[in-house]
DNA sequence: GAACGATTTATACGATGGTTTAAATTCAGC
DNA sequence: GCTGAATTTAAACCATCGTATAAATCGTTC
């Protein structure tokens, strides 16, 4: 680390970054990597033992900063606002090209089509992701974040913020007024996915707690999690 | 066509439809393909051009079962029917594992990365697939089909739906009372995607259309969008 | 400036995959 | 049973990709 010519190590990263996210761990080849890197296709495996190497090297900085999303979002003030920072940072990750978060993307391709190896590090991202965003969800819902429609929820959540980056293309191409490479889309994508995601979760949880009180009296709170499993 | 061996045709298109359901395009060999079909490698090349030949092939086909489908959505009495329709149908195409409507899976796989040739024939498909759905959500909206509103909720509702088909594996793994490979779980799936997917939109809808009618009725349900930016 | 380790380069090896070719086989019609 | 077209097979070609190797270059230290 910190050697002389350690700025190859990072290109190298940078461009991994950048193909890895383009076309999937599997179709991207090193020779574009280091073609990308400018540098030689040897480096690669100097560096990091192989593409494994090179790959799992960037998961691993990925999920640092994961992490570090993952913080703010429990720490929030209320489970409401934790959603917005999840769904947010997970946004802000995803619409960045190059940036350092780009895990995601490639997260999408490892959902479609794992690479065996990689499974456990990647899943174990998935997994820190899911649960706290459970805990979010079940927050909201006065559900605990192990219950099947909290889990169900969560997913319908996550599944649209990835496939809103992932038919980012495809949605440029179909409506031209919604290009995700536009810095206002991706807020205002943000935006309605975090309104349509919490118009759905109070619905839910205004029916599996059907509390007579608020009924009748429609200016009470009704924070109360009795119903364990309401319906 | 309607040969005497014809059953070789049919059977590549049936270990085709599979592995590249399975893997996407990219990664589906053709090997691979011929060994689940019992054939010799060569005899793509002899039916079907060559691989993106199959491929084709198997798309068209499916996209005329797709056409079939969307016109049970069009016809549905209600456009909250059609919804249903729309989201039961998807999932069932994407559940069954060698069925004819293979499509969806691939689909999924182009969204995540595009096979340029292809890119064309496949997005007609998916602008068939936004075009009714949008159609459908702007019934439910009460608002134009072209509307921006209308075509975000459209993609957050077929987010869910490829998501949870896309992360089935891995869903699975996270929690193993949640296997997408299990009948009933698809069917619980596709009833909380329409359960949440309603609950969104109809909420949506008051904000957008607050007839000062219902508020009287309900009793002053709190549903004012004041609280847009609460905490 | 000689020496030595770190880094980079050019090149090649082995495996895999899409495609092609020519021979072999099958099958209908006579 | 023979013929000719359709179909199937075995084998090979060519490109690409991951990986490995040995030489060349660079930078630091003495």
């Amino acid at each position: 680390m910190t050697g002389p010519h350690d700025d190859t190590r990072a290109r190298l990263l940078h461009a991994a970054s950048e193909v890895f996210a383009e076309v999937g761990y599997q179709a991207a080849t090193i020779r574009a990597i280091c073609a990308r890197a400018d540098a030689n296709i040897a480096l690669v495996n100097y560096h990091f033992r192989d593409k494994l190497g090179l790959y799992t090297a960037l998961l691993q900085r990925a999920a640092e900063e994961n992490e570090a999303q993952l913080r703010g979002v429990r720490t929030a003030p209320t489970p409401e606002e934790g959603l917005r920072r999840f769904v947010r940072g997970m946004m802000r990750q995803l619409s960045q090209r190059d940036g350092p978060a780009w895990w995601a993307k490639v997260m999408g391709h490892e959902l479609v089509q794992q690479t065996p190896a990689l499974a456990a590090a990647v899943e174990h991202v998935i997994a820190r992701n899911a649960v706290v965003l459970c805990e979010t969800v079940g927050g909201i819902l006065h559900r605990p974040s192990d219950d099947r429609t909290t889990r169900l929820c969560a997913v319908s959540i996550i599944g649209q913020i990835v496939h809103y980056v992932h038919a980012g293309p495809v949605l440029g191409l179909l409506w031209p007024d919604v290009q995700m490479t536009d810095r206002q889309t991706v807020h205002e994508v943000a935006d309605h996915i975090i309104d349509f995601s919490l118009k759905a979760l109070r619905s839910v949880r205004r029916d599996s707690h059907p509390t007579p009180a608020r009924r009748r009296l429609r200016g009470i709170r009704l924070v109360q999690p009795i119903t364990e499993h309401g319906e």
